[in-house]
DNA sequence: ATAAATAGGACAAAATTTGTACGGATTAAT
DNA sequence: ATTAATCCGTACAAATTTTGTCCTATTTAT
């Protein structure tokens, strides 16, 4: 099916929540009771948003997490790549890959452009934009 | 990390070794000597194309698989849809998948111009090309 | 000090993907 | 007709990956 995981679609509901209010700082708690996700998992997503730099985390009592300034115009592809490492298509791109096929495998390489449109595709849209009315928004898909 | 599955790799070396002799009726035997690939798993990859309609079958002694006369233009993303099912980047899409997040889920149904983008990109790219030189590929890739 | 939070790692459970096997159906050749 | 080659469909165990949860350490406000 060559879906995102999970964790990442949590990933855009917790930050489309934190941009909501841009300038409280929510702890995990409250994240998770307005997402109506578990503790443990908003808390768990949060972490890997805040160790991609995709939001500040604030220690301590009265703490949590703010979205930084920038957090909104996030593009799908930064979030996606924060919570499921580089966006990759094929196995052969990846440099701990070892090919089984080998030599017989007509097809070494040949992807990048692939896989660099992908990426530009995915780069193209913000949480913002996702945000917005659909109608709006597939307007631009179709370039009208 | 957002990859294809193996089997879906597998699809793309094997098509490309029925291309290379498109009159040979070949058998999964002879396709997995010849692909390097074990033998039940050419002949499972070999299975799934076919069921497919991306290659032809031929039963009986002497049978075996030929590409079809298009099977060699056929894109990327036929390919990719033949082994994995529709290309999807976010459960929601998927009729049969229920949201976890419900209604406080701000993204339902924005999700339909990535995933159109996405498939486009992959549409827009045939077996033939990837077996292509790889700098004659670049230039396409960046508009060259 | 104490309470409120996050950080980081560990880990079991669940889900998915892979790889293999087997019995049945089909066809060509003898 | 019989035999051998070959695909078909399904089932299934093994391996891998992803999820979801918990525990301890660290940080900070009061």
């Amino acid at each position: 099916m060559l879906r995102i995981g999970k964790m990442t679609d949590y990933a855009f509901v917790v930050l489309q929540k934190l941009c909501d209010t841009p300038m409280e700082c929510a702890s995990a708690t409250s994240v998770a009771e307005r997402t109506g996700l578990p503790e443990p998992t908003a808390s768990k997503v949060l972490k890997m948003l805040a160790k991609a730099g995709l939001v500040e985390s604030i220690r301590g009592a009265g703490g949590g997490y703010k979205p930084s300034k920038s957090s909104c115009r996030l593009s799908v592809l930064e979030v996606i790549e924060a919570i499921e490492g580089r966006v990759f298509f094929v196995d052969c791109v990846d440099d701990a890959h070892e090919c089984t096929v080998g030599a017989s495998c007509m097809l070494q390489g040949r992807w990048d452009p692939i896989n660099q449109a992908i990426r530009e595709t995915l780069a193209a849209w913000t949480i913002e934009d996702l945000a917005k009315n659909q109608t709006q928004f597939f307007k631009q898909a179709i370039g009208g």
